[in-house]
RNA sequence: GGCGACAUAGCCAAGUGGUAAGGCAGAGGUCUGCAAAAUCUCUAUCCCCGGUUCAAAUCCGGGUGUCGCCUCCA
């Protein structure tokens, strides 16, 4: 199996710490409004990564954080005249909806970081110590002179940082690339009590307190938008670089960018999408074919168009099913590791999640599903095939409301449908066809009366 | 100014040295009282120029274009 590793650029084999466990951390949101489209997609992509693991084998443990203080945060609930954790707990409550709403697996833990201050707090502290960071105004900076690496994730180099870039003036920090590791806080603002006096700590320690809590100091897997590269993760590494002396992660995946219409999404040109909006119009299934029609590394482009298609093309997948008994499809008993298709599959997904191409393979398994001359017992064997890989993709969800789905009550516009032929026959004076409509429907308990008021029908009781 | 990604048919998208997967849309055929559905078939030499090679969409060099990051961001 080979992955893409921001790291290096290039890709590389994938060699798990502990053989068939796979230490897995994907950046959550920080929980300030409903996440957007672009969220859906990296959430997305590391659902199908962990769902892929599991599909081959491993024992995952997938570590996703709740970011649940942070200046959007504050900002947020200044501008709403209400408590941070009001909004924090609003917005992490909808994130948990929403992810779920989208098909998402829970992950295996999914802490907070207002949860673990006093380990951020021993963090910070052990920083200081080693002579990694430093206390100027009240506020903790991270030394990034202090450490020869920094920069290895992204690329950067920090004389490039001062030529050009829009780099915050800061009276106090020794470098610019130097960022905060604790703010002293403003009046009104949440406290928690530190040796460098009230305050609150800044974004980056969280996430590296967080991962290495619960996946230990070097895990597998690091991931992400790709926009989180610089600063988010370089300086996550920097801080665990810093004090283990290892690095925080084997492998940094990174997934691309989504534009709307062709140009980038934002509040201010109103071309901003929740996930929320979004499953209003389209099935989350229809949202995640979207997205895995192609390479989780290139950028996408949301338009209504697309989505129409691939709405149309999903659906391909549910026709092809409903050629069989579809319901007892979980229930086949079949090896499926000797079929073509689940090789394919395999040799497709290993080769740095080429979900496009797995999809691909989905439409091989329409057509035999399809084909005319194809003997019940292939269209069994396929239509497993097919729900097997399809539930590794995060397809198939729920089968039996997708294949079963209500239909809306038709049956006033039915019986007034029939009572208007039953009408007519009676004004043509055609009571032999208006008598047995009325004796038809008795025989489904559904009794008919003329009334000077017209035609009523009642169900009787059985 | 620094860093990076991408450029394949009408649209989306795989393919990273051996002669262009797949989807959507479209066209034609079959089926059909009509309509729909279903089904079959068809549609590209890969942005441009030069180089390496028996062989390049795929490697190298040079252009052009699009997008992103460097500030909060998935």
């Amino acid at each position: 199996m080979f992955l893409y590793n921001t790291q290096t650029r290039k890709k590389e084999e994938f060699v798990p710490i502990i053989k068939n466990r796979l230490s897995l951390y994907a950046c959550g949101p920080t929980v300030y409004d409903y996440f957007h489209i672009g969220n859906a997609r990296a959430f997305i992509f590391f659902d199908v990564v962990r769902r892929y693991f599991e599909f081959k084998g491993y024992e995952v443990n997938y570590v996703q954080n709740i970011t649940d203080i942070d200046d959007k945060i504050i900002n947020k609930s200044i501008e709403e005249k209400v408590d941070f954790t009001t909004v924090a707990d609003k917005y992490s409550q909808a994130f948990l909806d929403d992810a779920k709403a989208l098909g998402i697996k829970a992950p295996s833990v999914q802490p907070r970081a207002t949860e673990v201050m006093p380990d951020i707090i021993a963090y910070i502290d052990a920083l200081v110590k080693s002579g990694h960071a430093y206390e100027a105004n009240r506020d903790v900076y991270f030394d990034t002179s202090s450490l020869p690496s920094y920069g290895s994730l992204s690329g950067k180099k920090t004389e490039d940082q001062l030529t050009g870039a829009r780099v915050a003036e800061n009276l106090f920090k020794r470098n610019p690339t130097d960022f905060t590791l604790w703010k002293n806080s403003k009046p009104g603002e949440p406290v928690w009590q530190s040796p460098w006096g009230e305050g609150r700590p800044g974004w980056h320690t969280e996430c590296v307190v967080m991962s290495q809590k619960y996946l230990g100091e070097t895990f597998d897997i690091h991931g992400g938008g790709i926009d989180l590269i610089f600063p988010h993760h370089e300086n996550e590494l920097a801080q665990a670089q810093a004090l283990s002396g290892k690095p925080l992660a084997n492998y940094w995946l990174h997934n691309g960018f989504l534009n709307i219409e062709g140009e980038k999404m934002s509040k201010s040109l109103k071309n901003f999408f929740t996930a929320r909006d979004i499953l209003q119009e389209y099935d989350a299934e229809v949202i995640r074919f979207f997205f895995l029609s192609k390479h989780y590394r290139s950028p996408i482009d949301f338009t209504r168009e697309l989505m129409e298609e691939s709405k149309r093309a999903l659906s391909n997948f549910y026709e092809a099913l409903k050629t069989v008994d579809f319901l007892e499809i979980p229930k086949i008993l079949l090896d499926t590791s000797q079929s073509t298709e689940v090789r394919d599959f395999t040799s497709a997904m290993d080769d740095d999640f080429n979900t496009a191409k797995a999809i691909a393979i989905m439409f091989d398994l329409v057509k035999q599903l399809k084909s005319p001359s194809a003997s019940e017992d292939d269209k069994h064997k396929a239509a497993k095939v097919m729900f097997y890989i399809g539930r590794v993709l995060g397809f198939f969800q729920n089968l039996e409301t997708k294949l079963h789905k209500k239909q809306p009550d038709l049956s006033d516009a039915l019986m007034e449908l029939i009572i208007n032929y039953r009408n007519e026959a009676r004004n043509n004076k055609d009571w032999k066809t208006s008598d047995r409509i009325r004796d038809d429907l008795a025989a489904l308990s559904i009794e008919i009366k003329d009334t000077p008021k017209g035609c009523i029908w009642t169900q009787k009781e059985q």
